[in-house]
DNA sequence: CATTTGATGTTCT
DNA sequence: GAACATCAAATGC
């Protein structure tokens, strides 16, 4: 057994496995949590979009049935087994990207998929590129609408978020008091883990399921 | 408004 | 062959 595996405690959920409590597990939620609020910037060459981070899940690794690094590693998933600061971005239901920042080490492969974004600058090539979109918010209130929207694609995947065509830059934090966590979206593996975190009241977030319990970050 | 269904094709078993 | 970290249109109230 390796000190990884030694959790101190579990949190228990109603069913199945329980979620990995670990120092190193817990990093990628605190991620999750701090990304709130941050600026993603995506620079392609029709121009630039911005949009503030209203909405993530964490993906713990291994040892979390719901992520790609439970399979090993494979060459889809390459980039999100690290280094860490770098674009994970893989295509779903063989027609939409989805954005990952990448936070474990080398050869761990954890990630945050970014799920809805505010959108700040670029507005109208973001309507450009979202003919389908009726309302505002279906500009980017999905991980498949907002790479749409901000022009992400997988040849992004394994850039820098420091200074690569996508950024990522600290912001105005979101405090707890306006931070809602619910279980993950659209998994049936670890279905009921609390690690979806999002902005209350933001028009850019995705439906939470009525079934789901909704809980402030704050007790 | 909410819920269901079809599209679409890559990845992994 | 089955599963899939989704979206948009169609259908039901």
């Amino acid at each position: 057994m390796t000190t990884r595996d030694a959790a101190p405690t579990a949190r228990r959920s109603r069913l199945g496995t329980p979620l990995p409590t670990t120092f190193y597990d817990r990093a990628t939620e605190l991620v999750a949590r701090e990304l709130l609020g941050a600026v993603l910037e995506c620079s392609t060459p029709d121009g630039v979009t911005r949009g503030r981070i209203v909405e993530t899940e964490a993906y713990l690794g291994p040892d979390d049935p719901a992520c790609h690094a439970a399979a090993g590693l494979t060459a889809r998933t390459q980039h999100l087994f690290g280094p860490p600061g770098r674009a994970y971005v893989y295509l779903i239901y063989g027609m939409y990207w989805c954005f990952n920042a990448v936070t474990r080490e080398r050869g761990h492969g954890a990630a945050v998929l970014v799920r809805g974004v505010h959108p700040i600058d670029g507005v109208e090539l973001m309507r450009r590129r979202r003919p389908n979109a009726r309302r505002e918010r279906d500009l980017t209130n999905g991980p498949g609408k907002l790479c749409l929207a901000m022009g992400i694609v997988g040849a992004m995947s394994g850039a820098s978020l420091r200074n690569g065509p996508v950024v990522i830059r600290a912001a105005e934090p979101v405090p707890d008091v306006d931070v809602e966590v619910t279980p993950r979206i659209g998994i049936t593996q670890a279905a009921e883990w609390p690690l979806r975190y999002l902005v209350r009241d933001d028009p850019f977030v995705s439906a939470t399921p009525k079934a789901f319990f909704r809980r402030s970050y704050e007790r």
